[in-house]
DNA sequence: CTGAAAGCGCTAACAA
DNA sequence: TTGTTAGCGCTTTCAG
């Protein structure tokens, strides 16, 4: 590093121009000929030169900064852990470098209630991507009214006023619901919470799949955890013993827990209790039996919520969207 | 939101005292009587006024930000999915917003190999985090040259000029070996790739345990991932047959492939093979049979990452230092 | 304990 | 196509 750092004015003395040229020219301003940017930047790399981004943003009045909440419920033991949520932060991270935009990583303790205040005003971030609905919309809507830009991970159907991006989670039940019918299972358990938003909404198609075929739904309502579904289904079968012989679960990660608790009493997997999960994270694959689930498209949703949030930082108004579901056929509902 | 977007200057009229008092009111200066310091932060509240980041990071040239890079290797597949990787992030993310510290998430994309230029010279960040030491240190090596505030999750008995915090890879490698070999394995693989800086030294370990028994090693060099793990493997078995009684897996996501491999092959675990991995995530619990592991208390490890960033902050200098990790016992390699 | 005033480093309107 | 210049909103020195 040099004794001293640099800033624009030096630079645009040791080139002989004038501060309005290295601005533009760093900036990529058409304005500036060709040659003169390509020089400048040159120059600028030589002198290991970084724009001042305090400066910058406090003059242009944007950060080129995306904030993203991962919102989890107060009630749940669902964390910063959980695999798929990660996964999806990761991809938003990608989709937001390739616009040029980074990525300041949240959370309710740091962002508090007014998230308009907390990130917009005090010019923290030019817009918001959050991560899950929660059961609560009400920071969300606090937000999206103060006429923040805004875009949500969630399930698009939810009525709202800001654009959510996300999978069709009734039709992600319905056919993993229909498919353990067609494995020929007849007592498929949902295993899952139907108070969360998407969870509400896969458990809806696993009840118009089993409506069509006039079988009665269970439902063992748990919190989204690994560890919760084990002890659900454990006690299911000391209570009632193997009741059922297909599971609907709300996640991967819930539905490896039940996979443990079956392996353990040796229930056959898939031949007495067939199993489907949701996200397809890696560990789908990797389990033993490997276990079949709905495989969310989380990078092309990450592009579109990135899309959203900049036409909405464009003025524009952007409107919820749906990605593609697809069934992965795995051991755990082969028969 | 109201109409207009409030300043200090509007703030300091609707009380009828100077900027300057408004100003240390909010930030806690003491020099105010606290008395003026409630009665301006309450009205600052009631007016949902925010300080102006970009404003207050140029004139005290401070961002309160700090950077974290996930330092992947260019040849890897291991990626923003790695489940550990992640979790430590998460915790990183915990330990500084408890500081009021904010986390920009970056990667070697957006940061280029100049990381002392893009985040501190652009007044992007105060200083970085990175995850991971990756093959090769130069970029860390160039930026604590320069003079940046960077601590690094690794390896702490790595030399280096800057403070890398971090499990004793040496005591795991080895005490997952000693593990394997009181559950009676005679014949303990290494699945992994030594060439990586904290696995080498899990590698050491391993050596180290063996030499002791006077039993002899044998490695499968592998990327750090699952698949790589379940192919390796599954070749190994296809070329050379059961030749092996025990494996120490360089991390849990290979343990759990490789166990997946043997499952397929009907290898009983443990009786067959027994197996531990590194980094207890929340997995290896849930995996059937439970795999046994090393847990590297990131907890623990993030709090004193930032502590040490934050000395390096006010100009102390820090040392690297280990944190405590803890073999966790489970089926894997029960007898 | 509080106020006045300078200036952090950049961008963009306006001028040339 | 480039230069001149004002000012973004805050913090902090210096003065009281």
């Amino acid at each position: 590093m040099n004794n001293k750092k640099l800033k624009l004015t030096d630079l645009a003395k040791l080139a002989g121009v004038s501060t309005s040229t290295v601005s533009r020219a760093l900036n990529n301003n058409p304005l500036i000929k060709q040659e003169t940017r390509d020089k400048l930047q040159h120059l600028a790399k030589q002198h290991n030169f970084s724009l001042n981004t305090a400066a910058s943003r406090l003059r242009s009045q944007k950060t080129n900064v995306v904030a993203v909440i991962i919102n989890f419920d107060g009630d749940t033991e669902q964390s910063i852990n959980d695999p798929f949520l990660l996964k999806v932060v990761g991809e938003i991270n990608l989709a937001l470098n390739k616009q040029g935009l980074e990525l300041l990583l949240s959370n309710s303790f740091m962002a508090g209630d007014d998230w308009a205040n907390y990130f917009i005003n005090s010019r923290r971030a030019d817009g918001i991507i959050v991560v899950g609905q929660g059961k609560s919309p009400i920071n969300i809507e606090a937000a999206a009214n103060a006429g923040v830009p805004l875009v949500v991970w969630g399930d698009p159907k939810t009525p709202s006023n800001y654009p959510i991006v996300g999978s069709d989670n009734f039709v992600g039940g319905r056919i993993a619901t229909e498919h353990l019918l067609a494995c020929g299972a007849k007592h498929i358990l949902f295993l899952g919470d139907p108070a969360h938003a998407e969870i509400a909404e896969r458990y809806r198609g696993y009840l118009a799949a089993l409506a069509a075929v006039k079988a009665s739904p269970q439902v063992v309502s748990i919190d989204i955890t690994s560890s919760a579904a084990y002890l659900g289904i454990n006690q299911l079968l000391v209570e009632k013993g193997l009741c059922f012989d297909g599971i609907m679960a709300c996640s991967d990660m819930v539905a490896l827990g039940a996979m443990k608790a079956l392996k353990e009493r040796y229930i056959s997997i898939p031949n007495d209790v067939a199993l489907v999960g949701f996200d397809d994270i890696a560990m789908a694959d990797i389990s033993h039996p490997s276990l079949s689930s709905i495989r969310q498209n989380t990078q092309r949703a990450s592009v579109l919520l990135v899309e959203k949030l900049l036409a909405q930082l464009q003025g524009e108004t952007a409107q919820s969207q749906v990605v593609d579901i697809e069934l992965i056929n795995r051991q755990s509902t082969k028969r």
